[in-house]
DNA sequence: CTGTTAGCGCGTTCAT
DNA sequence: ATGAACGCGCTAACAG
């Protein structure tokens, strides 16, 4: 025994233990990155891994990475435009294989990172207006469309459009867009009034009851779930009955739409399979195959629990 | 103009743009790694982003991680003991700097792993019975004790304890020795009857109302917030009145005790900064610094909500 | 102090 | 087929 036995020689126990060590060895994946000039790793850069529509995501992708052998570096951006360039460049710098991004606010700036990188770079759950990268979403404008003709089917008139910061990309290109086409496909006039910018916080929404009674709005689209919460339950603490005096319909078909009372109607995106599929696409960016299709649209649904009629 | 010039030609373009390439030269981090022996990276393993618990603590690793120039390899475990010590030994083939666990089931294979590896390892609100490595934690006896003495001083003489899967280390060592503690202190009689094992989800707990109420428990103290949303949900939707006829506490002090009506009176942890102290103790140990202490115990206290009288 | 050179541990190529 | 040599891009040790 090399362990415990007091008879054998320093020297020679620890020209065994070498070998032991030799034994179990393991090829040094940073040595076989710089000579065969892949990583086997990748970069994913997310807006706020406690947000739990992009941590769905990001399980999404991490299972798919797995599953072709890459790992994850995952960073936190707080959608910061210089944090992220400054991410992008020491993921380049690690010689990353390719990049997962996250984030709705695609500046100029960014848009030439991206451009300059030799690794490519795949937006998941989220859109850049000049569509500059291959990208994995759902029909947003759609989606929202058919939320809101939802709530207009109800007979509600007024209805506000509850949204986060609307220099994102989401907001203001695709969610508005599609509340202002159900607007017009029912005749209904488009008004500035009805449109709440805000925050992505409980806390934003709880607040807002003031202002959306005030607006005499009689039911919300809203673009987060946390958000939503907040209003639904600002809503509540008023004394306003959801969904009997006030519809709400939320996007993101997080876990937190069935734990609220009322549970929450809510847009159905498959979370999961967004990040899986971005990172699929990913894998075969990485090998040079060729992909039909740079940017795909995941199906999306409508799950109406107890927040609308 | 190098871009849209056609009068230049193309090889002087080309050199012009390799230059060009040459000026934000990016060093090459995989070969300084290489050379150095450091790749300011480390790794983390973490049972699920997903779970509101752990991504709060992976947020605030990744923004020391960040402030000290390091990178994260973030890994889903699924608490999986075999996926575990994989994932450890790829970590270990990248030469990450150091590591971070997250989990409670520390099987004897993976005790072995940890010491096998060089680079330091250290715990995030995780435990291991063996007290093995260094790590992060509040004083998990303590806490549930108090938490129950609480519901004691209520006038409950038979309180429940539910948690996740009785061979997590924090279960079974450390969450039920504090309710056995504060029954014993009160003079109470334990009773394994009031014991509920079950998974770490909202619809485990809210199957959970049946087994409570024939049990005869007035309240319950609960390992996970949403298994806590779930049992409390469970017992309104069966009439129960919550926190009238049935009062329940929970462990995280996650947003979700705030976003559920009513809302959840819960132990509350220092989410963030357990993974920031962790990561922070891990930059030491990676410099080699003398720590005072390898296992910090963070505060806890008790959010008094309105899950509870 | 600046300039040179030898590895770091692999993949890859070339000669055997 | 098997093996020796070189190079990946950088750091560290050394010489001048």
């Amino acid at each position: 025994m090399v362990n415990g036995n007091p008879n054998v020689k320093p020297a020679t126990r620890k020209k065994v233990l070498e070998v032991i060590d030799r034994l179990d060895y393991r090829p040094n994946a940073v040595a076989r990155g710089l000579a065969s000039k892949k990583t086997t790793t990748v970069g994913v850069i997310i807006p706020d891994v406690t947000n739990a529509y992009f941590a769905s995501l990001a399980r999404g992708i991490d299972d798919i990475a797995m599953m072709y052998k890459y790992n994850i570096i995952l960073t936190n951006s707080d959608e910061n435009g210089g944090k992220e360039v400054q991410v992008l460049n020491t993921l380049m710098a690690k010689q990353v294989d390719g990049i997962i991004f996250m984030g709705n606010r695609v500046t100029p700036e960014l848009r030439e990172e991206f451009k300059r990188s030799k690794a490519p770079i795949v937006l998941a759950g989220s859109v850049d207006a000049e569509k500059s990268q291959p990208s994995v979403n759902i029909d947003y404008v759609a989606a929202v469309a058919e939320a809101v003709k939802n709530l207009i089917d109800h007979g509600n008139q007024k209805i506000a459009f509850v949204s986060g910061p609307m220099d994102e990309a989401i907001n203001h290109d695709y969610r508005l867009k599609g509340y202002k086409k159900a607007l017009k496909d029912a005749g209904l006039t488009y008004d500035e009034k009805l449109v709440f910018e805000t925050d992505y916080t409980y806390k934003a929404g709880q607040a807002l009851e003031p202002a959306l009674t005030a607006a005499g709005a009689t039911a919300a689209f809203v673009g987060d779930d946390e958000l939503a919460a907040g209003v639904m339950n600002g809503l509540t603490d008023a004394k306003i009955d959801v969904p009997g005096d006030f519809e709400v319909i939320t996007s993101n078909d997080t876990k937190l739409t069935e734990l609220v009372r009322p549970k929450m109607s809510s847009i159905t995106q498959p979370l999961y399979d967004i990040g899986a599929v971005a990172m699929r696409l990913l894998t075969k960016l990485m090998n040079n195959e060729t992909v039909e299709e740079n940017t795909v649209i995941l199906p999306y649904g409508l799950m109406k629990r107890s927040s609308t009629k």
